[in-house]
DNA sequence: TCTTTACACACAATATATTGTGGTTTATAA
DNA sequence: TTATAAACCACAATATATTGTGTGTAAAGA
């Protein structure tokens, strides 16, 4: 591992520990040549995950994007990014863990929702707003119903 | 290092090679549980390089910012990409041997218009163009004459 | 098509990273 | 102000990663 200081390339590890949700690991080094020390981490190189449009188009799996549509649906909701950012890493181990490579926009859009519904429902109703794409108010309207309905049963999975 | 497949934080180190110019580990893993293989790459956590812009302000130190500009310089120059990205990779190790945590921004554009002119000297020209924002044409074609004037003794530093 | 490059895989010997323990400092939250 | 959490530091025993060597394959360029 090239020294950022001096450019050797021969350093050690004085100390090594995982992270918090053990996702990396840090590392500090130290230079041979010139004693500097630095910190390294060691990432998982992401294998690409494909997306399966409704159209039929493929693009790469893009966390930012997703983490875009719950910030914008926990508006004003007051839930911390970090709740956000940790749905999104559930939602990418469950994808890598059941799917091969290619997953359909719905699949992904039905994970979203079983999630999101546990943590704040008034975000779970903007996002099926968009993701289910309700032609009209009505539509909406049954979607609410059906929560009200369910409401009472808190913690339980609908059947 | 956790499992991307199954979560789990037990894996093994398979193989584990340095990247062609050191600055990364390139590491294969197997998870204990579930078998499933991935790669990580371990690389530096930059520290951070602050700018002093011409006004006094500070901001980060941007690889991409200075690319670009690279870039724009040497339009039509037929410079492979990977030689602009060299020199910024060198800039910054020069950056961060020499000065301790905040660089003036002439500073930076000194080191690159040295190394510039050794790669491709219209590129040279353009960059110092913009840099040092000449206030006309005379100011330009004066350095255009001092380039000309020296471009006989080639390899040489100039006094 | 042929060549080159990069990545994946396997194996064995040895050097080196890891881990626990515990202390210090710094920054952030309460 | 006082907790709390991260990052940094040190040390020693041991498990584990590293390294060379070599094969195969797929992608990219000539």
């Amino acid at each position: 591992m090239k020294c950022p200081y001096c450019g050797e390339p021969d350093t050690r590890v004085l100390d090594s520990r995982a992270t918090q949700d053990s996702s990396a690991i840090r590392r500090r080094r130290q230079c041979v040549s010139c004693a500097n020390r630095f910190t390294t981490m060691e990432k998982i190189e992401e294998e690409p995950l494909v997306v399966i449009k409704r159209d039929g188009r493929r693009e790469l799996f893009d966390h930012g994007k997703i983490l875009k549509g719950l910030l914008l649906a926990g508006q004003k909701r007051n839930i911390p990014l970090s709740r956000w950012e940790e749905l999104v890493g559930e939602l990418e181990l469950e994808l890598r863990s059941s799917y091969v490579k290619e997953v359909p926009a719905d699949s992904i859009g039905d994970i979203i929702l079983k999630k999101l519904r546990k943590i704040d429902e008034v975000a779970y109703v903007r996002f099926a707003s968009v993701f289910r794409q309700f032609p009209d108010v009505e539509a909406f309207k049954a979607e609410l119903d059906e929560i009200l309905k369910e409401t009472g049963e808190e913690g339980q999975e609908p059947g």
